[in-house]
DNA sequence: CTGACATATGCATATAATAGCATATGTTGG
DNA sequence: CCAACATATGCTATTATATGCATATGTCAG
């Protein structure tokens, strides 16, 4: 994972899709969180509506920075592992939690959130 | 430079800044070429138009990606140094040269354009 | 099989990014 | 001071991207 490249097109995408506020944020969230989120858990910790959140993580997979899986009606939603070492780079570069940033407070929601899980396992659903 | 951090909307405005496949290309140029070139330089090397250029590298310069230095008429850009390490980071993900992508016929044509300056500066200027 | 639920998507519209042209700005040489 | 030149910018048209609503899809419990 050292000295690492890849090619143009991959970056160019990778760059675009992290270049957008929301996704940013969801994307710094998965890869702080570091384990699989279902969508109700991101669009609690982002505190955005359904839609936004599943636009935004549609386009992050199309991207190749995270990967979905879907099990049973949830989907959950983690870092990319095969193609996604360059999603590691780029994210290990944002600072996970300065205090006033909005990915501090994305984290704190989400803590909160994955508390509320049961046996490891989401079970809340969305109160949307 | 190991393991270094950078806040949230730091790292925003990069991604979104080369999340442009002319000023990812033209940021690329730049980490290559590891010194200051001209405006027409650059121009000939991305073989786009005078207007496109200097809004890609005016649009860099504000994500604090380059830096800008007048010189008499001319104008040189480089790597940012000071607030740029996030700006190595990112580009030093990308591929120099692979064969077929848009940034080795960049390189192919800055080489070309380079062997052309007299005493370490351009002279030419712009054709268009 | 039905109703409740988690998630995704189509369509219409709002919003922002980009392209091109012409032209402005500032600098040098005569 | 003027003309030539390197570079930047204002304006408008175009195109891409994001949003909101409603609804579709697929899955589970009873």
């Amino acid at each position: 994972m050292k000295n690492e490249r890849f090619d143009f097109k991959t970056c160019l995408k990778a760059f675009k899709a992290l270049g957008d506020p929301r996704r940013l944020r969801a994307a710094t969230l998965l890869a702080y969180a570091g384990r699989e989120l279902c969508v109700c858990e991101i669009v609690d910790a982002l505190a955005e509506s359904q839609y936004n959140v599943s636009r935004a993580l549609g386009a992050l997979c199309a991207a190749g920075i995270i990967c979905k899986e879907k099990r049973g009606r949830w989907a959950m939603y983690a870092l990319a592992d095969k193609r996604g070492h360059l999603a590691r780079h780029l994210l290990g570069l944002v600072r996970p939690a300065p205090c006033c940033s909005p990915v501090a407070r994305d984290i704190a929601r989400l803590e909160k959130r994955l508390a509320r899980r049961e046996g490891g396992v989401c079970v809340i659903g969305c109160k949307c």
